[in-house]
DNA sequence: ACCTGAACACCGTTCAAGT
DNA sequence: ACCTGAACACCGTTCAAGT
């Protein structure tokens, strides 16, 4: 039908379903993660919704690791894609806020991937896309004045916040009855600093108190703090 | 044999083992995680280390995540005892040391349990030792002269770091043949920034190719610049 | 070359039964 | 009250077999 030397190719046929790919299983594993939840991508399920038997993912990627290995690449190239290519131009006097903007540009994909900040925790080895992030984030420290040995210090420091995430261990539970006198009281005896804390919050704006942690405000304080203590560090 | 009324209390027989509580399965489990690993911490693994079998755990916990959340508790538990206990006085001029102190503490502990903070991310409660953890780092804040809302927000921006652990995305792996001039001058196409840092560290000092990331070094920076940035709007 | 069915060695968990 | 054996509904993965 397609003019297609197909039997003289060694492409195989398309036939009813596009031949499997690891880029197809990789992006259709986001899309279950997306959907569903991360527990929900199982190798079976997945194939499910490839239309194929889990087994014959096996003849694309290596195991289940290799697997998140290809979904973590997947979702830097997003930021990718999402910052128009990872190419920019800073300066010694841009860096702050081109390494600001680029940060909360990948927050941004990363709000769109919840589950994605545990996958990528559990990854020992560095994907090549991610690794590519890193270098022009490197680059924008250089350029804005930043000598080898700090700029290295600092990628450490920004950790996992470069990709738009960080790990909040101080989420007080909104769910919790905090806005019942009787329980606090019987907290402060324990936690005399947390319930004063919010029940100053709660007396100066009664409505903080549902979700009063705005975490992309405290998102940006993380940064904001660690940008300071950079630029005093660089002798700014 | 014992001089034990035991047909009149209600208290059960010793017997040959002592009888399974909440706080033997988490220690039973911080034990075999250290041993061989948090993936081998299996409810069938477990009963067998306590002489028992699997399914009378579920007398004492509800299911497997009840059981991790008595074992973040226990490493959390591991600090109060490393500390000394919670408790501690800090002035205005002592609050960074103090908090310093403290993280670096955490981190030791943590150190000894490294399958821990895989863990903790996983939990979305929060224990209750955990919380008056949190609370004392609170109360080293405000007595440093914070304001609620500067303690509030620096809770938040010193996230995992305060129990002593920080996701680094940057961790070149010192397996690669970095040393080969040929793997080098390939990489260096796609990762311009990251191969010339390396190359002029390795030119700098040699010895520093394998490790040369110094784990301590590096979260005792990324430390220090938040501590800075957080010192800075405290007005000091 | 690519896909499949059956099977293996595990999981967490439920249930009815033992003492 | 506490523990158990068998079973269920899943996993990731291997293997021999199909086309």
């Amino acid at each position: 039908m397609v003019s297609n030397t197909m039997d003289q190719l060694t492409e195989s046929d398309p036939g009813q379903r596009p031949p499997l790919s690891r880029e197809r299983l990789f992006q259709a594993a986001i899309d279950l993660a997306d959907r569903r939840g991360i527990e929900a991508v199982t190798m079976r399920n997945l194939a499910a919704d490839l239309g194929v038997e889990a087994m014959s993912l096996y003849h694309h990627v290596a195991n289940k690791q290799a697997l998140l290995d290809g979904v973590v690449d997947g979702v830097v190239a997003d930021i990718e894609t999402e910052l128009g290519g990872f190419d920019v131009v800073a300066d010694a006097h841009s860096w702050r806020k081109v390494l600001r903007d680029r940060i909360l540009t990948a927050r941004r994909v990363m709000l769109r991937h919840p589950w994605a900040p545990a996958v990528i925790e559990t990854r020992t080895i560095t994907t090549p896309t991610t690794l590519r992030y890193m270098d022009t984030l490197l680059g924008i420290l250089l350029q804005g004045g930043f000598s080898y040995d700090l700029a290295h210090h600092t990628m450490h420091a920004i950790g996992s916040r470069a990709l738009g995430f960080s790990q909040e261990l101080f989420q007080p539970n909104p769910d919790d009855d905090t806005g019942s006198n009787d329980t606090l009281a019987a907290m402060a005896i324990e936690l005399p600093n947390i319930v004063g804390m919010l029940s100053t919050i709660v007396h100066d704006d009664p409505d903080t108190t549902l979700g009063w942690c705005d975490d992309q405000t405290e998102f940006e304080f993380g940064i904001d703090v660690l940008l300071d203590g950079l630029e005093r560090r660089l002798g700014g």
